[in-house]
DNA sequence: AAGGTGACCGGCC
DNA sequence: TGGCCGGCCACCT
């Protein structure tokens, strides 16, 4: 029986699944969704995890300084650069430019 | 059961 | 923006 809602992870999950296209969000932005802005580092172990999911588009998650600290995990190296570029985000030197602009929360969608 | 770990954040200089 | 330090919480072994 899949238990995915029932965790941690499975409310990130549905957060991130969430992000528009062409947009993009921050670690601190879904833990405060999630009711703990303190732990934003469980937000990167789910992401983590939900490297095994594929409706978890993970490249449009970034931190704060609009950084693609996660690109390291993904199968490549510049494949989350380019998921991004492929959305209209320009992104250089593993940082994307305008970051606030294309910067989202799910805040938004409440 | 306890300890270690981590794709972070905020504050300070 | 950049570097360093402490806190923080859930998951894994």
């Amino acid at each position: 029986m899949p238990e995915l809602n029932d965790n941690f992870f499975g409310k990130v999950y549905e957060v991130v699944r969430q992000i528009p296209y062409g947009k993009v969000t921050t670690y601190g932005a879904i833990a405060k969704v999630l009711g703990t802005v303190r732990s934003a580092r469980m937000v990167g172990w789910a992401m983590n995890a939900s490297h095994n999911l594929e409706d978890v588009p993970a490249h449009r998650v970034v931190n704060k300084k609009g950084l693609l600290t996660g690109k390291h995990h993904f199968d490549g190296t510049n494949l989350m650069q380019q998921l991004l570029e492929s959305e209209g985000i320009e992104v250089k030197e593993n940082q994307i430019v305008d970051f606030q602009k294309h910067f989202w929360t799910p805040e938004m969608k409440l």
